[in-house]
DNA sequence: CTTGACATTCCCGTAGCTGGAAGCTTTATT
DNA sequence: AATAAAGCTTCCAGCTACGGGAATGTCAAG
């Protein structure tokens, strides 16, 4: 199949494809006579095995071990393990920080008085001190 | 001052402060004879200001509507008011979609059973389907 | 007079793409 | 057969918000 047909299947864009091509996140795909690049199955699988990792939002370089590891059957599986760990640690943390983001806001967004900007409250606030 | 000094007052850094003058965030400082920039007191509220906005995630172009309406003292803040709010809004779907997120990788992470990687659950559950 | 701590500009790299230009091939329509 | 539309290719630029580092200039202290 063609790079289009792939993105389809896959839900990755046909630009994202060769971009992860030129990172090296993809091997070269197989070209055809006319330069245009052709798929199979395989790459279908592959692909998809990136999006669901990308959905843990889980980085190129981590997800790119995780592609590697996979041909290293014998070994155990705590590469596998640490990333994913070290993600939820990444979310937990962020989570964190956008509870306070969230405390500071909603205090800023209530303290407005609908009044004219040089009695606003909320630029007041941000001045302050 | 000097830019040094601006930067230890205000905590951003001399390298940021020329970036938010080249994106005109900052207005152009004035120069001294020999190239370089001098900063006063007005400057240093102003950066402060900018910096709590940063510490609400609120984007630089965002930030640069605040400063720029700051100068209009008898229109209403409502300006203001949509960027908090918008703000908060983009603050409360990234919290939502961290804890989809955080489930996600909780029940990936709980299901290894420290196997080999021709057998790892979680790599499994990532090329599933 | 030299050293060190400042300052300047400029360009590259980050992550993960997306958009667009310029130029092929292939397919569909007139 | 000619042409248009769609799909493919490569390459270059831009997004956010800077940080690193090079090459160079300036200033105060020892």
């Amino acid at each position: 199949m063609q790079i289009k047909q792939l993105a389809s299947f896959t839900g990755v864009s046909a630009k994202t494809i060769r971009y992860y091509e030129d990172i090296s996140l993809l091997s070269k795909a197989k070209r055809g006579d006319n330069g245009y690049r052709y798929y199979d199955d395989q790459d279908v699988s592959l692909l998809k095995f990136i999006r669901r990792c990308k959905e843990l939002r889980i980085p190129l370089a981590d997800i790119k071990r995780l592609v590697v590891v996979q041909s290293s059957g014998n070994d155990p599986c705590k590469q596998v393990d640490t990333i994913i760990f070290q993600q939820l640690e990444k979310i937990r943390i962020a989570q964190y920080e956008l509870h306070q983001l969230e405390q500071n806001l909603k205090t800023l967004a209530n303290c407005c008085k609908h009044e004219r900007i040089k009695d606003c409250a909320i630029l007041k606030h941000l001045r302050s001190n």
